[in-house]
RNA sequence: GCCGAAGUGGCGGAAUAGGCAGACGCGACGGUCUCAAAAACCGUUGGGCAUUUGGCCCAUGUGGGUUCGAGUCCCACCUUCGGCACCA
């Protein structure tokens, strides 16, 4: 045994001896309190990076805190293995993605053990492998089973470099661009698989109350749902009294104001109603928004536009005809296609109006405006002076709107949509900005999507019993990035489950989100059933296990998952309920987010900035116990931040003074024992750390949590030569030192907890309570302040009294120099922290 | 444009039921050790002024406000980052 710190030899033993030992293995144990920690599994990109460092090695810390408190905690880990870093390294090295996969798993798994984390290598899943993806095929059949996986066609996103389909969460951006690779998307008309996510929008606004996660994400998500209240009516359209189109407004307090409608280029109507005198305009218009969106979509800037169609629709509510445009900020995706036009009260509608010389009748006026009588607000000439539209709710009253005059929102809502239910065949209604999961995909590396197409039968799902589809392993990639399955007969042909007949398998393969919506239950029990037949009435775990363990208790992992992985998993989980799997409605109780860690330039790390910072290198230098810490210890984990090359010495530096602390002797030799001040001292600093410190896991403040542990340990190193050495104070001090330490660094607390003669292991000891009674100080320094400036400091007994706390900052010299010749007005108390004199 | 988060020493960051701003660490400077260097250890370190001791003034993006007292609360603005983008 040698006296020096040397991480690499003893992070290794250990390592090894926790596998050996078993010492994470998951034991479903009814009499403890069970707590499912979960952290996003991990894309076998090939290597661990600094972010999966970050991510990971605070969560374990967390986890393994959770574990000492006495829960029974399950940490288990996967890969996220299927995905298109595969399928690219075949086309451009002529590597299967399977063996591409399975060796980058191979070397992540070396490097995850490496970082000394509590995962639960037994319950390990890889997302590619058919013993899992079956599961996805199997759900994706319930899914259709239940009207909840539909096929149509319709424009949808394309990624011309990924060469497949996205989903509206993976384009991102101003410029609409693929989440995954950059490239500006373009739409292209497919017919393509879908989930009915929109059937939950509700519950997934309304779940987002009963979880723990942070606000940002809520916020995120239910702009992404986009929910809005509103009324949808019919409008006839003047002299063909057989022809109607619906319009939705949010606004029906102010139909009086409608001084036009507008259809959306694409709109059914457009083609029937359009005057002759304007077929040749319209046609024009409406080939150029079709090409528009055909192109990489430009942003136009906010410039309007649009045409008169020649005909008019009758506003229902006074009878009055309005002229019909279509324009192109009339979208066809939302809504009816087709809106009313009130110019006064909608930005957009104002915008449009100015262009083209349109109206703007004002029908809702300040409630103060209201009450003031005043006529001219609504004249002619206020209107032409408005330079925005009023669009304020709260505080508006009804004017110019026959019998509605003087109703104030929110009643107006009401009144105007209760007569536009009565008498224009009008209903409220609930639009989403939420639009349902696109998940085919035109991509080999991916779980092929269980359906046949018929020529006699037409789309058959395929039976339960024949799954799963296995995925082809001889594959032909292609340059192009074409899905290989496209051209693999033996594949592409097979007989029509219902009739017989020949018929072919769609090759679309599943949105890799698939994988990630359902993986922590997969986790119960990896690969539940592989090989065996699969029925409808399974369930894709094991049932008793998955009672105790399920939901999960604590999920952490990055934010940009937020309307993607995070809202497909809820989704998921709430389908899952419906199919009978789950009784519970959301999948993870409480959400932590952590942070990007940039290089040390302060940017995003990227290859071709030059500024990677590859944590192997660091981990073979001080050890990963110095690299989980000084993780921690960058700022706080939600926060992120840049990596600090110097810092980390820091913080190997402390290990280096912990070592020394436990193992070397002190200095000097005292005979004179510890007198009870220098005893109470010390404890009092033990458990002030220790009620610190469990705080700060608590709340995922890492660096706080090590910042306190560095200052405790400087208390000690300065206490270890002084005759408090080796009293009973000291070793409650060095024993609760190693166990605050051992969550966050698992290996140096190990070995000085063995080193001290403690039983095996560390990390199966309760957590030590810190006792507020000892951490209490007796006497603490007070300011004294002479109008608002600190004059002079005090010494007072923690529990001294008001009074004698005034009379102690009256009597001090200093305070009185500064108060000399003026008179005390008023004196300010605050016991254990301050006195203001105020004095003039 | 809208929504959200955030602006504190040379740097990463502490401190918010309003109560001593700058914990902890990095860097820098000085010292011990050494032939020397590295490492390690000890000390100093927000800015300015003063300095024989005690000191004084200014400081948490900017400008106001509330308060005995504001990094923390309120109003307006500036900057950065993230998200959404004609959603009717």
């Amino acid at each position: 045994m040698t006296d020096r710190y040397e991480p690499q030899t003893i992070e290794s033993k250990w390592q090894q001896k926790w596998e050996e030992t078993r010492l994470y293995r998951r034991v479903e144990d009814p009499d403890k309190e069970k707590w499912y920690f979960l952290t996003m599994l991990p894309y076998p990109s090939g290597d661990l990076h600094t972010g999966h460092w970050y991510a990971m090695a605070p969560s374990d810390a967390a986890a393994r805190y959770r574990r000492m408190r006495g829960m029974n905690v399950w940490f288990p880990i996967g890969f996220d293995a299927f995905g298109l870093p595969a399928e690219n390294a075949a086309i451009k090295r002529n590597i299967h993605p399977h063996k591409w996969t399975m060796r980058n798993i191979e070397r992540m798994r070396g490097q995850l053990r490496q970082m000394g984390t509590m995962f639960d290598w037994e319950h390990e899943a890889i997302t590619c492998l058919p013993g899992y993806y079956q599961w996805n095929q199997w759900f994706f059949r319930k899914f259709y089973d239940m009207g909840l996986a539909y096929r149509d066609k319709a424009p949808v996103d394309w990624c011309p470099t990924c060469n497949t389909t996205l989903a509206r969460e993976q384009v991102w951006g101003e410029d609409r661009h693929c989440e995954r690779c950059g490239t500006p998307v373009i739409v292209k008309e497919l017919e393509q698989w879908k989930f009915r996510i929109t059937k939950y929008a509700d519950e997934l606004l309304e779940g987002l109350d009963k979880i723990d996660w942070p606000e940002r994400v809520k916020t995120l998500q239910r702009n992404w749902i986009g929910r809005s209240e509103g009324v949808e009516f019919e409008m006839k359209i003047q002299g063909r009294e057989d022809l109607s189109f619906r319009v939705f407004t949010t606004r029906p307090d102010t139909t009086f104001g409608m001084s036009f409608a507008v259809l959306a280029p694409e709109h059914p109507l457009v083609e029937q109603i359009t005057a002759p005198e304007y077929r040749e305009e319209v046609e024009a218009y409406v080939a150029k928004a079709k090409r528009k969106s055909e192109l990489v979509r430009q942003q136009e800037a906010g410039e309007k536009s649009g045409v008169f169609i020649g005909a008019y629709a009758i506003n229902p509510v006074n009878g009055q005809p309005v002229p019909i445009w279509i324009a192109d900020y009339v979208l066809m995706t939302y809504g009816t296609g087709a809106i009313m036009a009130v110019p006064a009260h909608d930005q957009r509608d104002f915008e449009f109006a100015r262009k083209y010389g349109l109206p703007t009748p004002i029908v809702i006026v300040p409630k103060e405006v209201w009450e003031a009588g005043d006529a001219s607000a609504w004249s002619e000439e206020a209107a032409a002076a408005m330079e925005a539209a009023y669009t304020l709710k709260e505080g508006g009253v009804m004017v110019n709107s026959g019998p509605f005059d003087g109703t104030a929102w929110p009643q107006s809502f009401d009144a105007t949509a209760k007569w536009l239910e009565e008498h224009a065949a009008g209903e409220r209604k609930i639009n989403y900005r939420l639009r349902d999961w696109l998940i085919s995909r035109q991509r080999y590396w991916g779980t092929p999507i269980p359906i046949i197409y018929c020529p006699e039968c037409g789309t058959v799902p395929v039976p339960y019993e024949d799954l799963p589809v296995i995925l082809p392993e001889d594959a032909q990639f292609r340059p192009t990035g074409e899905s290989p399955l496209k051209f693999h007969e033996a594949f592409l042909h097979v007989k029509c489950p219902v009739c017989g007949a020949d018929a072919t398998r769609e090759t679309d393969t599943m949105d890799t989100f698939m994988d990630s919506s359902w993986y922590q239950y997969a986790y119960v029990s990896p690969y539940w059933k592989e090989g065996e037949t699969l029925s409808p009435d399974d369930i894709p775990w094991d049932k008793a296990v998955g009672e105790y363990w399920l939901p999960v208790d604590q999920y952490t992992g990055g934010i940009e998952h937020a309307t993607m992985h995070l809202l497909y998993t809820r989704f998921f989980t709430k389908a899952m309920r419906d199919v009978g799997l789950v009784d519970f409605d959301e999948p993870m109780l409480r959400l932590f987010n952590q942070g990007i860690i940039l290089g040390a330039d302060g940017e995003k790390m990227s290859k071709s900035r030059g500024n990677v910072v590859n944590p192997d290198d660091y981990v073979s230098k001080y050890g990963a116990d110095t690299v989980r810490a000084f993780l921690m210890f960058i700022g706080p984990w939600d926060q992120g931040g840049p990596w600090d090359p110097r810092g980390i010495e820091g913080v190997h530096r402390f290990l280096h003074r912990v070592w020394s602390l436990v193992v070397d002797p002190p200095k000097k030799q005292h005979d004179q024992p510890a007198d009870d001040k220098a005893i109470t001292d010390l404890r009092r600093a033990t458990h002030k750390t220790l009620l610190k410190v469990t705080e700060d896991y608590e709340k995922f403040k890492f660096n706080t949590m090590i910042a306190a542990l560095m200052g405790f340990s400087n208390t000690l190193i300065a206490a270890k030569e002084t005759p408090v050495y080796g009293t009973e104070a000291w070793d409650e001090a060095i024993t609760s030192l190693l166990l605050m330490m051992a969550p966050a660094m698992p290996h140096i607390s190990e070995e000085l907890w063995a080193r001290l003669g403690k039983p095996y292991s560390i990390h199966q000891q309760p957590w030590p309570e810190g006792d507020p009674e000892l951490a209490k100080e007796e006497v603490v320094e007070i300011a004294i302040q002479v109008n608002g400036k600190v004059r002079d400091r005090i010494q007072v007994a923690v529990d001294a009294d008001k009074a004698g706390i005034e009379a102690a900052a009256l009597a001090s010299p200093r305070v009185q120099k500064w108060t000399a010749g003026k008179t005390i007005r008023k004196v300010i108390v605050v016991p254990g922290r301050m006195v203001n004199i105020v004095a003039n």
